[in-house]
DNA sequence: AGTGTTTAATTGTCTGACATTTTAAATCGC
DNA sequence: GCGATTTAAAATGTCAGACAATTAAACACT
């Protein structure tokens, strides 16, 4: 692990570059220990403020956790799926709502992704899954629901479906995907009626994974996703008409 | 903007949090100035260097850039599609290569995420989008290539194929999965044979595209995959043997 | 008006100190 | 000898103050 002292990036930028190298590397393994700060200083000729912040710049992709005490340090962590995926969720919840993507963008996405493990879904979902979707799709049918809750509920239907594809990367790139997702569909405003169309696409998609039909509920995802669109197109210009 | 001072947590990461929180939450808008290091010490009440390991918290996320001179100082950043997307590439790789995930569910996911925008890439692909998979359709024909570069061939081709939906979301979603699959290819020895199927699968897919036919690029995504998952078994299995 | 020069603001780095936390060793009492 | 307590050591967390480097604006001079 070198740095050019002669370079015109940040130290602590260096520093935590050389080191994370290490690790994506393979270098270093989980729960290995890095060198104290002290020594990091030795090593790398820089003081111990730069050696911690490069250190911080870790920590924050979550590539590091520190312990005090004696025996404590730096350790090599393991990036959970938890982890991984709520990190791509503040990404993707970022990007979205810094590039001003639009409504259908996103959603065109996101039901394109839904659509690809319905199959796997349809071949392999638990009760498990099955018991949440039915629970969710109750819940959405209560009334004086506010918008937000209903939409919370949503998340978690659709996260049972990707759920139900027994595969745990795809479930950490989909529900990534779909939670970004949320702040966007949180502007609409569910009438009755909109509600009642949806628990009913839901249902079918129910009834198509319980009889393991995929076929059946990529039809209804694709239903779904052009009542979603429908219903955003129509939120955008009200609220474009609002703005006037 | 507050932390709690009683807390356990670092305070350098309670301060991070709460401009994190601030930035997500759209109380800051892209380009907007941050106080002053000075000035984040008098409000949080704390040494500047807590101040600055939270503020190299935040560059490590990409949330804000800093400038130095009389007009600088850290400003909220715009995360452009690149800089997300290669975030999501280091998080997936990592959680793959930690998490010893297995080729088959990696594969299985990147294939299914693949397939998701088949259709919407035999509707919309350019003329741009099939050049670029006819020419690495190409190079991965020409004889003397690495098993290395012929990976990083199957990568671009695949990006083609995503990037042909036209729909930057996904682009994002996708391209990040693929890539970090990469790794896991790699492991891969691509014999003549090997090679001249997946050419031939890659042809069709091609083809099929070119004439707008979503349902033939699918069928043949998906021998694509069944084949992919072969080769990849028949690798574990020879890694394994030369363990023993 | 144009052109150097100074100055002020801001981040980057260094040094040294002390606080806090945790473990391991040393000590003490029995 | 052994258990309990105390002490010491190691490590991170925080603070304070200084100086260096960089940058843009204000200023002075021609």
């Amino acid at each position: 692990m070198k740095i050019d002292p002669k370079s015109s990036a940040d130290l602590s930028a260096q520093i935590a570059k050389a080191i994370r190298d290490a690790i994506v590397g393979g270098e270093m393994i989980v729960d290995e220990r890095l060198p104290s700060e002290t020594e990091l200083c030795d090593q790398f000729d820089v003081s111990r403020s730069t050696v911690r912040e490069a250190l911080k710049r870790l920590a924050a992709q979550n590539l590091i956790r520190t312990q005090r005490g004696a025996t404590g340090g730096a350790f090599v962590r393991r990036l959970s799926y938890d982890e991984a995926q709520a990190q791509h969720v503040t990404t993707s919840t970022l990007l979205l709502s810094m590039n001003a993507v639009d409504f259908e963008t996103a959603c065109e996405a996101r039901f394109a992704l839904e659509r690809a493990c319905a199959p796997l879904s349809a071949e392999r979902r638990t009760p498990d899954n099955l018991a949440t979707m039915r629970a969710e799709i109750h819940r959405q049918g209560q009334p004086g629901l506010s918008d937000e809750r209903f939409c919370d509920s949503d998340v978690a239907f659709h996260r049972a479906l990707v759920d139900g594809a027994g595969n745990p990367v795809l479930s950490y790139q989909l529900a990534g995907a779909v939670e970004a997702m949320q702040p966007l569909m949180n502007m609409i405003t569910f009438t009755q009626r909109n509600r009642d169309q949806i628990i009913n696409l839901h249902t079918q998609i129910a009834d198509a994974l319980e009889a393991q039909n995929g076929v059946r509920a990529d039809t209804a995802l694709a239903e779904l996703s052009d009542y979603t669109l429908t219903l955003g197109r129509q939120a955008m210009e009200a609220r474009a008409n609002r703005a006037k």
